[in-house]
DNA sequence: AGCACGCCGACT
DNA sequence: GTCGGCGTGCTC
């Protein structure tokens, strides 16, 4: 009854849960200090969950601690590394991010714990009024009993717990053993002769009893009849006569029962009943199900084998080559192909490899990965070690056999996503971001993180090294010392709509639509040419459509009415294909109207430069050419492209993250403005990166990259015609950044102010915008507040508040403003937030 | 995130 | 009177 002697101690453990750390005593009888980055059971509810050890406190919380139950890891060897654990912790607090969110995102695996539970009452203790059935002195299997009992006699100090690790399991079919058989299961009711045959039988009757008696018993009435050479109707008459009696006999174990037993657990009673009936045994899985209901079988849980994983790619040794890569804490590699970036990086990897030490390579999508994958993944050899793979893609049996790879030492070389940037490398010395400004490694729910910002904690916290790394270097990266390759040469056709060529005849067209007309589109004159060239020849080429579907509005012609969304504010977008109109904000779709439902009148036919009008447009151009489509809604099977045969593809940006076609003579790029038409001061260096990775897209060719667009002197665009210098345009962008304030020369977060009720939202907005400024911030650091651009989402009114502070530190006092008091509204934070501004 | 609690309008 | 919508707050 009385609670665990007052321990000044406290664990902060983080459930996967969108709060931040709890506050736990150390389970009974813990003396050695806290077991940072181990798992740990924790009672959450009334029932028990795994939670990480993040920190320790005083344990002066002000309320009652419950006890940490059970400690699941060796401190030794931890879940995540101690050094990992203080640098995700300190990006939490200062980006005000719940903690919970953050560890839900970066760790895929580890929140189910994998022991047996059980159970029993402390010697002694009484529990009959807790329940009338309580735990007893002997060891029970936690199941048995429900949660909240178990945690009720828990807090009271009166269970005894114990926790056995177990290995990974399936179910799995046993066949029981025979003495575990139910009784009712061995036996079988059969027909047996009385003895001596009572009086009064008839003659047939007679002659039937008497041949049972010689013949033994028999299963069913029409056996013996059959048997005995009689009818039925004698055989009835014998037993109710007397002159027979139906009696219980052992039963042999059936055949299928026997092969079970012999050849040992299967997955399923299907798998039973193929398996055994190959071998002779004839089975249905109904019948086997039967089996196992007569409890001729157990399903039982069975250890899982290892499941299979990425095997390495293997490079040559890169030992004894040079290595002219910066030593500094943070530096960058950036121009050239992927090959030789990677190429590069080889002789830096295998010798820390090579050291016992451990790198990290966090890739922002699928085809970066697989490309880190084959250009770094053999290095490992080359050091003593292995490559683990790491991402969301594997499955979860595979991702648990990798971290523990991981956790044991066994691998030291980890690429993935973000499911690998806390991975256990015990002696951290690089982490290598890809493509560091790729938009690819915001997250886009929970925790909102921006993946290069952890890893650059992560790193600091371990004292190792970052490398950025990638086509074209991020503003943010330009002020780090660095590596440059010359970036690939590349073939670049500019179509200009704004300035079409010198055609006297044409008059005074001055229209956009009109020059649009006249130079053709989406396929410009241009295009069109080289695409009849491209099927001509037999080669292939990838046209980049802005958008997927039609993407085009509902326009009525008389009353100018757009059919909107019923949860957003945003016009539904056009998809010819499965005749929908489709909300690209919440996904809500409807059936295409005939007719305005605001005048009557019929809807007009919708066009936009989405991949479907754009597939339309080339098969009118080039009719029998084989056209493929690949986005979000449709992903056609490029087998046949891939095999070198003829073709063209259309794609949004998607396009990238494939392989590109083998005999790739042309990349089209159908609108180019549509990357620069975006409300974001990041808008050009996303557009000169797109340019960059479409160049690098083929590993060895250069297709001639065909560009329409209506601003042909945009400097991203221009760098890529007549310049050689990887680094002119980033530096240009890095200095505009700094005339403008904006990051590397400043830090900025979003906050966004939501509620169901707009004034509601917009009160709090403000309330908050006032709450800053009368803390201290300037009308430089804090903007607006400002509806977001689509006003309602899912019916919710978002309002957006920047900071732009000139510091981390900075950033981080402005935001703990937040705390001072509760606001009206839901409040959600996004440090260095990507887009929208 | 769930889940309980509590507050208001629509009904047998 | 209660049923049930949802807004608010808590989880150690």
């Amino acid at each position: 009854m009385t609670p665990a002697a007052p321990s000044l101690e406290s664990w902060l453990v983080v459930v996967n849960l969108p709060i931040g750390p709890c506050d736990f005593a150390p389970p009974h009888g813990w003396a050695a200090p806290a077991p940072l980055g181990c798992r740990v059971l924790v009672p959450w509810r009334g029932a028990l969950e795994v939670g990480l050890v993040v920190g320790s406190g005083d344990g002066r919380g002000g309320h009652r601690l419950r006890e940490a139950v059970h400690v699941l890891d060796d401190p030794a060897s931890p879940w995540v590394t101690p050094a990992t654990v203080s640098g995700v912790q300190g990006w939490a607090a200062d980006a005000r991010i719940p903690a919970g969110l953050i560890w839900g995102d970066l760790l895929g695996v580890g929140w189910q714990a994998e022991v047996t539970h059980m159970v029993r009452a402390v010697e002694g203790a009484d529990l009959s009024m807790f329940a009338r059935r309580p735990p007893t002195e002997r060891w029970t299997d936690a199941g048995a009993f429900p949660d909240a009992l178990l945690d009720a006699i828990r807090e009271q100090g009166l269970l005894e717990e114990r926790f056995t690790p177990r290995p990974r399991m399936r179910g799995a079919v046993a066949a029981r053993p025979l003495d575990e058989v139910p009784p009712a299961s061995r036996t079988a009711t059969v027909l047996s002769a009385v003895t001596p045959a009572p009086a009064g039988l008839t003659a047939k009757q007679a002659q039937a009893a008497a041949w049972l008696a010689g013949h033994g018993p028999c299963d069913t009435l029409s056996a013996w009849a059959k048997g005995a050479g009689v009818s039925n109707g004698v055989v009835t008459a014998a037993l109710n006569a007397g002159g027979a009696q139906y009696t219980l006999v052992d039963a042999p174990p059936p055949p299928a029962w026997t092969w079970l037993h012999g050849h040992g657990p299967v997955d399923t009673y299907a798998a039973w009943a193929n398996s055994a009936s190959a071998d002779g045994v004839p089975l249905t899985p109904t019948q086997a199900g039967t089996l196992a209901l007569r409890g001729w079988a157990d399903t039982i849980e069975v250890p899982q084998p290892p499941p299979a994983l990425p095997e390495p790619h293997p490079q040559p040794d890169p030992a004894g080559a040079p290595d002219p890569l910066p030593e500094a804490p943070v530096w960058r590699l950036h121009g050239g192909r992927a090959r030789a970036r990677f190429a590069l990086l080889a002789p830096r990897v295998t010798r820390l490899l090579t050291q016992g030490r451990g790198v990290l390579v966090l890739a922002p999508d699928h085809a970066t990965l697989r490309r880190a994958w084959e250009g770094l993944s053999g290095l490992a050899a080359h050091a003593g070690t292995r490559a683990a793979q790491l991402t969301g893609t594997l499955s979860e049996p595979q991702r648990a056999h990798t971290w523990q790879l991981i956790r044991t030492g066994e691998a030291r070389l980890v690429i993935g996503s973000g499911h690998a940037l806390a991975a256990p490398l015990d002696d951290l010395a690089l982490i290598i971001v890809l493509e560091e400004a790729s938009d690819a490694h915001k997250l886009l729910s929970g925790s909102r993180a921006f993946l290069p910002d952890l890893a650059t904690r992560i790193a600091a916290a371990h004292d190792a090294a970052l490398a950025l790394v990638g086509t074209t270097p991020a503003a943010e990266s330009v002020p780090h010392p660095g590596a440059v390759l010359p970036p690939p040469r590349a073939r670049v056709h500019v179509v200009d709509y704004a300035n079409p060529p010198e055609q006297p005849e044409l008059g005074p067209l001055s229209s956009v639509h009109l020059r649009l007309g006249d130079q053709g589109y989406p396929l410009s004159h241009d295009l069109a040419r080289v695409l009849r060239q491209v099927q001509e020849r037999g080669r292939q080429a990838a046209l980049l459509a802005p958008r997927r579907g039609y993407s085009a509005l509902l326009r009525c012609p008389s009353c100018d009415h757009t059919p909107q969304c019923r949860n957003c504010d945003v016009p539904l977008r056009f998809h010819r294909e499965g005749r929908q109109l489709t909300c690209h904000q919440c996904g809500y779709h409807q059936p295409i109207p005939e007719r305005c439902d605001q005048c009557g009148d019929p809807m007009w036919q919708a066009r936009g430069p989405g991949t479907e009008w754009i597939a339309q447009e080339v098969q009118k151009l080039l009719p029998g050419f084989p056209v493929y489509r690949l986005d979000r809604d449709r992903q056609d099977d490029l087998t046949p492209l891939m095999r070198g045969e003829s073709g063209v593809v259309i794609g949004t940006q998607l396009l990238l993250s494939h392989e590109p076609p083998p005999d790739l003579a042309l990349i089209g790029v159908t609108l180019a403005d549509t990357w620069l038409n975006v409300s974001d001061f990041r808008a050009s260096e996303r557009y000169h990166r797109l340019l960059r990775q479409l160049a690098e897209w083929h590993p060895t060719r250069a297709p001639m990259l065909l560009v329409q667009t209506f601003q042909a002197d945009h400097p991203a665009l221009k760098v890529m015609v007549d310049g050689r210098d990887t680094l002119a345009y980033p530096a240009a962008e890095e200095r505009a950044r700094a005339a403008l304030n904006y990051p590397p020369h400043a830090r900025l977060a979003q906050i966004e102010i939501s509620a169901r009720d707009q004034h509601k939202a917009q009160a709090a907005a403000q309330d908050l915008a006032d709450a800053l400024h009368g803390a201290g911030a300037t009308a430089h650091e804090v903007l607006g507040p400002a509806p977001s651009p689509v006003a309602r989402v899912r019916g919710v009114y978002p309002y957006h508040l920047f900071l732009r502070a000139r510091s981390d530190t900075r950033l981080g006092e402005l935001l703990r403003i937040l705390d001072t008091r509760t606001w009206k509204a839901k409040i959600r934070v996004d440090v260095n937030p990507r887009g929208g501004l």
